[in-house]
DNA sequence: GAGCTACCTCTTGT
DNA sequence: AACAAGAGGTAGC
């Protein structure tokens, strides 16, 4: 394995635009794993992270970071970011992009690894233009101390900023001092240590009262253990000091970066399709103040079209078991974090190999087996990503109807891909949780139907879409994550089924 | 075309 | 302990 090395992106958003607790479980992606100190690790395209949270921020560590790559990374974006940048502005309204904006996916620049094979011979040579194009960053020399980078790129449109971009320190000196200052700036500024101590009280929870009285109390009430944030705040207090990172070139930066938002969609102001949704629907106004900050993730569209394959009749965490085989039997060794090994989703190609329905079956898979080994051939003569990435700019019922074309995606999983990698992001999939949903909150003439039926299907998504617009599927996802099972325990604490736990307790 | 059922395997509830 | 039901469905009849 190349020589990798990790550095952190500090990503200004408030846990009311993105709250990774609720995102990265609530069944969009099986990847992400918790860690024992509450962080995230997971990957994005064929990159490890690590993410956590405070009120304020993402912190973002990247885990394989190889200098190989700046050479690629820094020539082949250099354009594309542009031409995004420009799309962004083109498309943007109000700080939000609109919805079937015919923009370049991410997943298309990120072709570099696979090209990064062809030039490994040419490395020295390349690492030496590489150099230059960088400019005066010395890429190779491991700092002392690192510099936390916030710069101008990190400036989210309709997102809460803390601290303002800073100029990148010229000297050890500067360097040291400006870490001093962002540690300082990075606290919890409006909790200050009492808070810190009192909010791990579950009491205070409700009380979070700070001087920015901009409703942080009503929003991460019950669903968010408090504590943990704050303790993983502390923590990653302590990770920016330390000298185990890195200090890669400003250009190298701004694409991982832009990378982080693409990923997370923070081009889209979800404060503001919450109010717009709340307005519209009573429903959602009681449901959306204790899940805050979910967010539709923007995935490669291979890995869903798999990984959503394997989750016909199964729960998350058997999907998730089941992603984690493909992995490990069929993708690459990418990194090694704390011990666990991390392997890429495997690409279209290794899932066509020559006895893979067997092995899949020994693997546990079942009848998903076929499904499985059928989709890769099918998406292997038709062009693989490309051919999935070209649905994005159909309609979204043309794309629908194309995504069925596959072995074993019918109509909820077509509506998962479309809506978490394709952009179509008024898709509704509609499973037995949204049924049931619809049937007791929406639309009780659903209450005698015993199945979902394609007339079925049509109606909930059709009523769904006519409710919250062109990011229905959004929406819809609030109130998927507030009807799941492992987020019950938010829901118990909330209202009035406290109050009757307490009746009940006090029966006792 | 609408509706029913088998399908793999694992977890959860009784 | 043993068994049934259900799990973010789909294909085939």
């Amino acid at each position: 394995m190349a020589s990798l090395q990790s550095f952190m992106i500090k990503l200004p958003c408030s846990v009311k635009e993105l709250c990774l607790d609720i995102t990265l479980q609530c069944g969009q992606s099986f990847r992400w794993k918790k860690t024992p100190t509450g962080k995230w690790t997971g990957m994005i395209h064929k990159t490890v992270w690590t993410l956590s949270q405070d009120l304020e921020n993402i912190y973002c560590v990247l885990h394989n970071y190889s200098q190989k790559d700046d050479y690629e990374i820094i020539c082949e974006t250099k354009d594309t970011l542009n031409s995004n940048s420009m799309q962004e502005q083109n498309s943007t309204i109000k700080g939000k992009r609109r919805p079937n904006s015919k923009q370049i996916s991410f997943v298309d620049q990120k072709t570099y690894k696979r090209k990064k094979q062809k030039i490994d011979e040419n490395q020295m040579c390349k690492l030496e233009v590489k150099e230059e194009v960088a400019g005066s960053v010395p890429v190779n020399v491991k700092s002392e101390t690192t510099f936390p980078h916030n710069a101008d790129v990190h400036n989210c449109q309709g997102l809460t900023r803390r601290s303002q971009s800073k100029k990148r320190p010229e000297t050890l000196e500067e360097s040291q001092n400006t870490t001093k200052e962002f540690n300082k700036d990075c606290r919890l500024q409006h909790a200050g240590d009492s808070l810190i101590s009192s909010i791990k009280s579950e009491e205070t929870c409700e009380v979070f009262d700070t001087k920015d009285k901009d409703n942080v109390s009503t929003i991460l009430k019950p669903v968010l253990a408090i504590s943990d944030l704050v303790d993983s705040c502390k923590e990653d207090l302590k990770d920016f000091t330390s000298s185990e990172y890195c200090n890669p070139p400003p250009k190298i930066l701004e694409y991982y970066t832009q990378l982080l938002k693409s990923y997370f969609r923070l081009d889209v102001s979800l404060q503001d399709l919450y109010a717009e949704w709340s307005e519209k629907d009573p429903n959602f106004a009681r449901v959306a103040p204790s899940f805050p900050g979910v967010r539709m993730l923007d995935q490669p569209p291979v890995e869903n079209v798999f990984s959503f394959i394997c989750s016909s009749n199964n729960n998350i965490n058997r999907i998730s078991q089941l992603v984690e085989k493909l992995c490990i039997h069929f993708g690459d060794v990418e990194c090694e974090v704390d011990g666990k090994v991390w392997h890429s989703f495997p690409r279209v190609e290794q899932l066509c190999s020559s006895g893979i329905e067997a092995k899949l079956r020994d693997l546990g898979f079942g009848y998903r087996a076929s499904y499985i080994s059928q989709s890769a051939l099918f998406l292997s003569s038709c062009g693989e990503e490309a051919w999935l990435n070209s649905l994005k700019l159909l309609p979204y019922e043309e794309c629908h109807q194309q995504l069925l074309k596959l072995t074993g995606v019918g109509p909820k999983v077509a509506d998962c891909i479309s809506l978490m990698s394709l952009d179509h992001l008024g898709s509704i999939p509609v499973d037995t949780h949204v049924f049931q949903i619809a049937a007791r909150d929406y639309l009780p003439e659903l209450r005698t139907c015993k199945t979902v039926t394609a007339k079925v299907y049509a109606k909930i998504s059709e009523h769904f879409r006519h409710l919250y617009g062109p990011y229905a599927g959004w929406a819809h996802s609030v109130l998927f994550s507030a009807d799941l099972k492992k987020f019950s325990s938010a829901k118990q604490k909330t209202g009035e089924q406290k109050k009757e736990k307490k009746k009940q307790q006090s029966k006792v």
